[in-house]
RNA sequence: GGGCGAGUGGCGGAAUUGGCAGACGCGCUGGCUUCAGGUGCCAGUGAGGGAAACCUCGUGGGGGUUCAAGUCCCCCCUCGCCCACCA
C-alpha cells in the first residue's frame, strides 16, 4: 500500500507529468496478454480430457466434473482477415467456458475451420495460387488473430474440412448414407415409422422374397444395373437428373439457396440459368416429418424452430386425379373440400402432359408462351406485381367431383418444382385464381355463402352472382352448390368437416387420396468444381456406381495447376458445366479391385457442396486425432449424449451452439440431417446435433457511399456540419452489418494497439445483449478501458507494480455488495447474459474505489469473477495477490479456480426502503424491516407526512401492501 | 402480400411474476492535476418549471384493463430480418 494515498480516488503521483510506471496502458496489457498466452500453451492450460481413447484421461475429466460442449458456428479463413464482427460470439462462447470450467464442469471448447470454399477457388483462378496455399495462409492468420483474443480453445482439437485426414471421414460418412435407405416402416427412436437402414438389409428383403421388386421379377433373374437402378431408387444419396442453377460466370452450378433474389449467383453475382444435369441427390425429404418434430425436443428460440417448419413447409391436403387426353393430371391440393368449384386447371408449360393435350389450333399460342416461359428466370414468373399471363391448351379434364369439363390452361405462375407442377383453380375462393379467371372469362362458380357483412364490407348487394364480386371470398362460410349423388357438403360451415368428408370420398372413388406435400426439395449435392471433397465413387463401365472402399480413403483431391472450372461469359446461356476434375485423366481413370478382380473405374468428378464439411465437425472435435473411427463411440456418448437430467426425451447433442441467424436453415437442417442418418444407422447416440442454439447479433457499422453509389473507405469519410465528405466530395451514409464488402471493417488489430485483447473482449460483451445486433462506435470502447484502469489502481500502487490489498475485513456494506453481486454475476453469466453481469462488476469497483483499502477479502473474487471476461489480466492480479503458486489445484492459473459462491446470509438486509405511492405516484419512501407484516407497512405508510397531508384528515380508500417492493394509498 | 422480431435520454443499452423508468458505459458540462494539449481523477447530466424544497411531463402514436402499464389487451405508424403467385 503506498504511503501517500488516503484514499485511491485521487491518489494519482503529483511528482511526475509522465504516465505512472506500472498504470494499466495498452501497452502494459499487451506485455501481460502476450504473456499469459505463451503460458497457457506452454502449460496446455485448455487441454480437456477425453474419457477415452489418444486425449484420453478418465481421472482428470471425473475431476474436472460434469461435461459440456460449447461451440461456434466455425468460421471460413478468408483472405481479408478478422473484423471485430467476427469474434463476438467467439469471445461470448470463451466467456462462458472460462465460467463454466471454474463451476465444476469439464469444457470442451475449440475452433476449425469450414476452409472450403468458393472464394479460395475464384482467387486461384485469378491469381494460379493454389487454393490449398491461399486456404493455409488464411488459417494461419485467422489462428494468429484468434490467439491474439486470448480465447480458451483445446488447440490439439483444431480441424480444418480441407484437411484430407479430416475430409477422409467426410466421404466416409458419405459413403454410409449411399450405401443406406429410408425404411418407411421401421420404428425410430421416437416410436414414429421411418428410419435409415443399411442398404445390405434391403438387398436381403428383395433376396427373400419379403419385399417384391417393383418390376415384380425376382431379385436373382435381375441383371446388375437394374438391380442397381432399383437401389438408386432408394438410396438416400442418389443420382439424378436435376433443373439445375447453371452459373456460366462462376463456370459451375449454384444451389437455390445461393441464388439471390435477382437471380444471380449469391458470390460474384453473375447470372444464374436453368439447366437439366446428372447430380448426386441427398435424400433429405425423406426426413421432413422427424426434421419437424424433433425441434420440439430442442432448446432453440422460437423463431428459428418457426423458419425451420416454414422451410420444410409441411402442408395436409389431397392429391386430386383429373382425368384428361394424356392420361390423368394430378394435382395437390390444401383445399380439397372446394373442389366442387374446381372450374378450370392450370399447369406449369413444362409440364410433361403439355405437348399432348395441346390441340392443333393452340399449338403456336403454346409453343410460343412455353418458349417464353423458358427464357424467364424464376424469380421473374414470381413476380407477384406482374399481370397474369397464360394460354388455354384446347383440351378438357374431367373434374372427379360433378364430372364437368373444365379447361385446361397453361400459366407461368405454376411452377414444376413444386407440388406436381398443376393445380386446380378455384376462382371463387382463391384470389391468384380469381383474377385469372376474370382476366380470361372462365366460370367463377360460388361455392360458399359469404356473410353479409363480407358484401357490406365491399358494398355491394349478397348475390351468389360471382360476376358482382369484386374478389375470391376467402374465408370459412357455409358450402353451396356442393354436392353429388353420394357426397353433400351443402351447409356444412367449418373447413376441416368438409376437408375430412371429401378425402373419404375422394378415396372411396379412387380418385384421390389425403396426402402430406412439403416445401423442402431433396438436397442437391454435388458441384462442378475443384476445392471440395472428391466423391469416394468410382463408375464402372456399365455405369453403375460403387463405394470406394474405406481402407482407401481419403480419396485426396488430385495435385494439378488446372483447378479452374471453364468459366464462360456470365451471359452465355447456352454453355455446359464441365467440372475441373473430368480433365485429369491420370487421376479420373483408376484400377481398382472391389472383390472381384483388377477392373477399370472412372473417378466422379464431382466435390462436394460447402456444407458437407459442417454437417458434422463437431463429432471430430471430440476425437481429432482417431484414425480407426470417425469418432470413437465412448467419447461421443460422453460428450454428446443424452441428458435425460435435462428433460426426458432429450435428444443429445452439444450443450451450446453459438452462430448467426443467417444459417438458421440450410446448415441447420443438413446438419440435423446427417445427424439423424448417423443415428439411424448406429454411430452415434445423439439423434440431434445441437440441443441448444443461441444467435448472436451482428456488429453493426455506418457505411458510405459515393454519387456511383459504390461503398467507399468509411474510416476515411469525415463528418462536417452533418454531412459526410471524403476529401471534398460529399458521400451518403448508410448501415448494415460490418464486414469487407461494406468497406466499414474495423480491425481487432487497432483495438489491441490502443487499448489491448481484455479491453476489447470487456467492451464487445459490455456493449449490449449477445442476441441483439449493435452499431460499432471506436470511440466507446474507453469506457472499459478505463474500467479495468481503476480496477488495476484499486489492486496496485501504479508507480511500484506492488499489490496494495489490505487484509483488513471489509466493511458490512461492502461484503453485502460484494455477495450480492456474486449473486447476480452467476446468474447473469450462467444466462448469457454478460452486459449486466459486467454493469454489476463496475459498481463493485466503483465501491471499492472509494475504500481507504482493497480488502483482501473483496479483491480475490472480484479478480476471479472478472477472469472469464479479462483472462490475461485477471491471471496477472491473481499472481499479484499471491495466490498462483499455491498448490490448491490452481496450478500456475486463475482457470480452475473455483468460482465465489455469495452467502445467503448477506443477501437479505435488515430493513428495505420501500416506496410510498399516493394514487399511483412515488410520494415519499418508508424505511420499514425486510420481515415487516402488511400490517405493520400499512401503519408506516399512513403515518408519512406526504401521505397524512394527502389525507387531509379523511380515510385512505384503499391502501395496497406488495411486501418488500411498495405501497399504494389511494386516495 | 405472408411469417418472425424490434421501437426506452444526444448514443449503446438497464428494468423478476405488471410494482421507484433510465442501472452500467459513451458523449456532454463544470472542476482538480498540467506551461499547454492529451491522459488520469472528482462532480453533474431525460425534458420543462423553480433560488430551493419540490412540481409537471415522459418508454413510436391512439384507445383500454388495473390501486399501479416500458411490461397485459385492441387499433395504427415506423424499422429490421426471413419467405414471397406455395396451390
Amino acid at each position: 500500500m503506498s504511503a501517500d494515498a488516503d484514499t485511491h480516488a485521487g491518489s494519482s503521483d503529483t511528482s511526475s507529468t509522465d504516465t505512472p510506471a506500472h498504470r494499466y496502458t495498452a501497452a502494459l496489457a499487451q506485455d501481460i496478454e502476450l504473456r499469459w498466452q505463451d503460458h497457457w500453451d506452454e502449460a496446455g492450460t485448455f487441454e480437456t480430457p477425453n474419457p477415452a481413447g489418444p486425449l484420453g484421461d478418465p481421472d482428470a475429466a471425473a475431476a474436472r466434473g460434469e461435461k459440456l460442449f460449447v461451440q461456434d458456428m466455425f468460421p471460413y479463413p478468408s483472405g481479408s482477415g478478422l473484423h471485430v464482427g467476427h469474434p463476438l460470439g467467439y469471445i461470448g462462447t470463451d466467456v462462458y467456458s472460462r465460467f463454466k470450467r471454474m463451476t465444476g464442469h469439464n469444457v470442451l471448447y475449440t475452433m476449425g475451420f469450414d476452409s472450403f470454399g468458393l472464394p479460395a477457388e475464384q482467387y486461384a483462378v485469378q491469381t494460379g495460387t493454389h487454393p490449398a496455399v491461399t486456404t493455409d495462409a488464411n488459417i494461419a492468420t485467422y489462428r494468429r488473430q484468434l490467439r491474439r483474443l486470448g480465447l480458451s480453445h483445446d488447440p490439439r482439437r483444431s480441424i480444418a474440412t480441407t484437411d484430407p485426414a479430416y475430409y477422409r471421414w467426410t466421404q466416409w460418412i458419405f459413403s454410409q448414407i449411399f450405401n443406406a435407405w429410408f425404411d418407411q416402416e421401421a420404428p425410430n427412436d421416437t416410436g414414429t415409422l421411418g428410419r435409415a437402414r443399411p442398404i445390405a438389409e434391403l438387398v436381403e428383403q428383395f433376396e427373400s422374397g419379403e419385399r417384391a421388386t417393383p418390376g415384380g421379377t425376382p431379385w436373382a433373374d435381375l441383371p446388375a444395373c437394374d438391380r442397381e437402378q432399383i437401389l438408386a431408387g432408394y438410396r438416400l444419396a442418389y443420382v439424378s437428373d436435376a433443373p439445375v442453377n447453371w452459373c456460366p460466370g462462376l463456370g459451375t452450378v449454384v444451389a437455390n439457396e445461393e441464388v439471390t433474389a435477382e437471380g444471380r449467383s449469391d458470390r460474384g453475382n453473375f447470372p444464374v440459368f436453368k439447366r437439366n444435369m446428372r447430380q448426386w441427390m441427398m435424400r433429405i425429404t425423406a426426413y421432413c416429418d422427424r426434421l419437424i418434430d424433433d425441434l420440439d425436443r430442442l432448446d432453440w428460440t422460437d423463431a428459428i424452430k418457426t423458419m425451420q417448419r416454414n422451410w420444410i413447409g409441411r402442408s395436409h391436403g389431397a392429391r386430386v386425379h383429373f382425368a384428361s387426353a394424356a392420361g390423368d393430371i394430378t394435382v395437390f391440393t390444401t383445399r380439397p373440400d372446394t373442389l366442387f368449384g374446381a372450374s378450370f386447371m392450370v399447369l406449369a408449360p413444362e409440364h410433361p402432359f403439355v405437348a399432348e393435350l395441346t390441340t392443333a389450333e393452340q399449338s403456336d399460342a403454346v409453343a410460343a408462351y412455353r418458349s417464353a416461359a423458358e427464357a424467364k428466370k424464376d424469380v421473374d414468373r414470381q413476380d407477384e406485381t406482374r399481370e397474369k399471363t397464360g394460354v388455354f391448351t384446347g383440351s378438357f379434364a374431367t373434374n372427379p367431383i360433378n364430372g364437368e369439363q373444365i379447361p385446361i390452361w397453361i400459366a407461368d405462375y405454376v411452377l414444376m418444382g413444386y407440388g406436381t407442377g398443376a393445380i386446380m383453380a378455384v376462382p371463387c375462393g382463391d384470389e391468384r385464381d380469381f383474377e385469372f379467371a376474370t382476366k380470361f372469362g372462365l366460370p367463377i362458380p360460388a361455392i360458399q355463402q359469404p356473410p353479409d357483412n363480407w358484401f357490406a364490407a365491399r358494398g355491394i348487394e349478397p348475390s351468389l352472382d360471382t360476376s358482382t364480386w369484386p374478389t375470391a371470398f376467402v374465408g370459412d362460410a357455409p358450402y353451396v352448390n356442393s354436392a353429388n349423388d353420394t357426397l353433400d357438403l351443402n351447409g356444412v360451415d367449418n373447413k376441416a368437416g368438409g376437408i375430412a368428408a371429401t378425402n373419404t370420398w375422394l378415396e372411396s372413388q379412387g380418385a384421390g387420396e389425403a396426402t402430406i406435400n412439403y416445401k423442402l426439395r431433396d438436397w442437391l449435392f454435388s458441384r462442378q468444381r475443384y476445392w471440395g471433397e472428391p466423391f469416394p465413387i468410382v463408375w464402372d463401365e456399365a455405369g453403375n456406381p460403387h463405394t470406394v472402399p474405406d481402407d482407401m480413403l481419403p480419396v485426396e483431391l488430385p495435385e494439378t495447376d488446372q483447378f479452374s472450372p471453364r468459366t464462360f461469359d456470365p451471359d452465355d446461356a447456352a454453355s455446359n458445366p464441365e467440372s475441373p476434375l473430368d480433365r485429369l485423366d491420370d487421376w479420373i481413370t483408376v484400377e481398382l479391385d472391389l472383390g472381384d478382380g483388377p477392373k477399370s473405374y472412372r473417378r466422379d468428378s464431382n466435390v462436394m457442396p460447402q456444407w458437407a464439411g459442417s454437417c458434422w465437425y463437431q463429432l471430430r472435435y471430440i476425437d481429432p486425432t482417431n484414425e480407426n473411427r470417425f469418432v470413437d463411440p465412448e467419447n461421443e456418448a460422453y460428450w454428446m449424449g443424452p441428458r435425460t437430467d435435462i428433460r426426458d426425451d432429450h435428444p443429445g447433442g452439444i450443450d451450446l451452439y453459438v452462430g448467426g441467424v443467417e444459417h438458421a436453415v440450410l446448415h441447420l437442417l443438413y446438419a440435423r440431417f446427417w445427424q439423424k442418418v448417423l443415428f439411424d444407422l448406429g454411430h452415434v447416440s445423439a439423434v440431434e446435433p445441437y440441443a441448444r442454439l443461441f444467435n448472436q447479433g451482428y456488429i453493426m457499422a455506418d457505411a458510405f457511399t459515393d454519387s456511383r453509389g459504390v461503398y467507399v473507405e468509411a474510416t476515411q469519410v469525415e463528418e462536417r456540419d452533418g454531412s459526410w465528405f471524403l476529401g471534398d466530395e460529399p458521400v451518403n451514409r448508410e448501415y448494415g452489418k460490418m464486414g469487407k464488402s461494406l468497406k466499414n471493417a474495423v480491425s481487432p488489430d487497432e483495438m489491441y494497439d490502443a487499448y489491448g485483447a481484455d479491453t476489447l473482449r470487456l467492451h464487445e460483451m459490455a456493449m449490449g445483449p449477445l442476441d441483439a445486433s449493435r452499431p460499432w462506435e471506436t470511440r466507446d470502447v474507453v469506457g472499459m478501458y478505463r474500467f479495468l484502469q481503476r480496477l488495476w489502481r484499486n489492486l496496485v500502487d501504479e508507480d511500484t507494480g506492488e499489490c496494495t490489498v489490505v487484509d483488513t475485513p471489509a466493511d458490512d456494506d461492502t461484503r453485502k455488495l460484494l455477495h450480492r453481486t456474486i449473486d447476480t454475476v452467476r446468474t447473469e453469466m450462467d444466462a448469457l447474459r454478460f452486459n449486466t453481469a459486467i454493469a454489476k462488476l463496475i459498481e463493485l469497483n466503483n465501491a471499492v474505489t472509494k475504500l481507504a483499502g482493497t480488502p483482501r477479502e473483496v479483491a480475490e473474487p472480484m479478480v476471479i469473477m472478472l477472469s472469464p471476461l479479462v483472462p490475461h489480466l485477471a491471471e496477472e492480479l491473481w499472481v499479484k495477490l499471491g495466490r498462483s503458486d499455491e498448490s490448491d489445484g490452481s496450478s500456475g492459473t486463475i482457470t480452475y479456480v473455483e468460482f465465489p459462491v455469495a452467502d445467503p446470509a448477506l443477501l437479505v438486509d435488515d430493513t428495505v426502503e420501500l416506496p410510498i405511492q399516493i394514487n399511483g405516484k412515488v410520494r415519499s419512501h418508508v424505511d420499514v424491516a425486510t420481515d415487516a407484516s402488511k400490517g405493520d407497512i400499512e401503519a408506516a405508510a399512513l403515518a408519512n407526512d406526504k401521505v397524512v397531508e394527502a389525507l387531509a384528515g379523511g380515510s385512505a380508500k384503499k391502501v395496497i401492501v406488495v411486501p418488500g417492493r411498495m405501497v399504494n394509498v389511494v386516495v
